[in-house]
DNA sequence: TTAATATTGAACACAGTGTTCAATAACAGT
DNA sequence: ACTGTTATTGAACACTGTGTTCAATATTAA
């Protein structure tokens, strides 16, 4: 509607991107995001209620750019069906896209609000893949895939990103019970298993 | 030496633990905790430096009775071989033992210290058992296998720790790629198996 | 142009931090 | 029990950052 305030709400968020790069969560203060901003104080209290909400909120701004449905970047609004294997590797290659900004939240206290928000999303998508195995129960198997994923994925931050993503899709689709077909001694791996 | 020293020490201890099952952690000042300490404001500063300083010593202080050598708890100290089983059985008694503690530092901003710290000695424990999967780099698979055990805990507490310590174990060894010897039709797995 | 609304920045009260210091208490060793 | 050493105490202090208020100003949509 006023155009004043989404470009406030982006002068802000902007501010946080760059300053969580460089500094540690818990050094920055709010003097320090305005000032970045070029915003007044009483702006930023108008936004946010605090500085943890802005982080919230800037958190569930990624990930819900993260797991946007596949082909919103493009023109087309898809409501088509993808393997579990596309979808990680799409979800991968979004967080390769906010790399630094991930890197800085993981790497502070914003890390937990983070990864509450991640987690949620994630294990919706594992839920709809509809996984069982076993005489383990379900709802220990889908924690287990999406903690195992997330797990990955900060693995993957401490090692600054180097690894491919298809590397690591195939070995994380290699590694979990359910979608490796691991007859013929354990040694081969089915990809491409729309489960 | 002086049993001032660890009598206040173990003064704050107990505090935190009381007041980090009730609050959270961001609302707990110090003024709080010696308080409940009943010790002076000059006497905490002069074992930690911080709040921070005194989560961190909080949470080092429980991991290391958590991976404390099987045995430590009787007279015997024990250098005896234990099934990786065994091992797990016995973190996640331990885990038990301090539910509360634990519970109150998982939900506040003590989750990424506490989770530090567990993750390293945990890594440690995955790495002495020498695991190798398919065409999985090993790193990956420690990592893998550290990540879900800590995933796990975490929903552990989540659900109030309900289901057995056996239970867990059972099911997280069913999960693991190395440990179930799942040849006929992945509906069986062995336990007990020492690698 | 206008009425509505967002922004500004200085001023404010407030809560919590970490330090200092001189007085006091508890300690270990003899 | 005595003594030199060391830990504890609590009040006072400067300091940093928080979140609010308000009247003046600027920008917006229509």
């Amino acid at each position: 509607m006023d155009r004043r305030i989404e470009k406030t709400r982006k002068a802000i968020f902007d501010a946080f991107d760059t300053l969580i790069v460089k500094f540690d969560y818990a050094k920055i203060s709010v003097q320090n995001i305005i000032n970045e901003a070029k915003v007044g104080r009483s702006t930023f209290y108008l936004h946010f209620t605090t500085k943890n909400d802005l982080l919230r909120a800037r958190c569930i701004d990624l990930v819900e750019r993260i797991f946007a449905p596949i082909g919103t970047e493009t023109t087309h609004a898809s409501s088509m069906k993808f393997t579990f294997e596309e979808k990680i590797m799409h979800i991968l290659y979004r967080l390769l896209d906010n790399k630094n900004v991930i890197k800085g939240i993981l790497a502070s206290e914003g890390r937990p609000i983070f990864l509450q928000y991640f987690r949620s999303y994630l294990v919706n998508t594992v839920e709809n893949e509809d996984v069982h195995f076993a005489e383990v129960p379900d709802i220990f198997l889908e924690n287990h895939i999406a903690g195992s994923f997330i797990e990955m994925v900060c693995w993957w931050v401490n090692c600054d990103f180097s690894e491919s993503p298809e590397n690591l899709t195939r070995w994380f689709l290699c590694v979990l019970p359910t979608l490796s077909t691991n007859i013929n001694d354990n040694k081969h791996l089915t990809l491409n298993k729309n489960i």
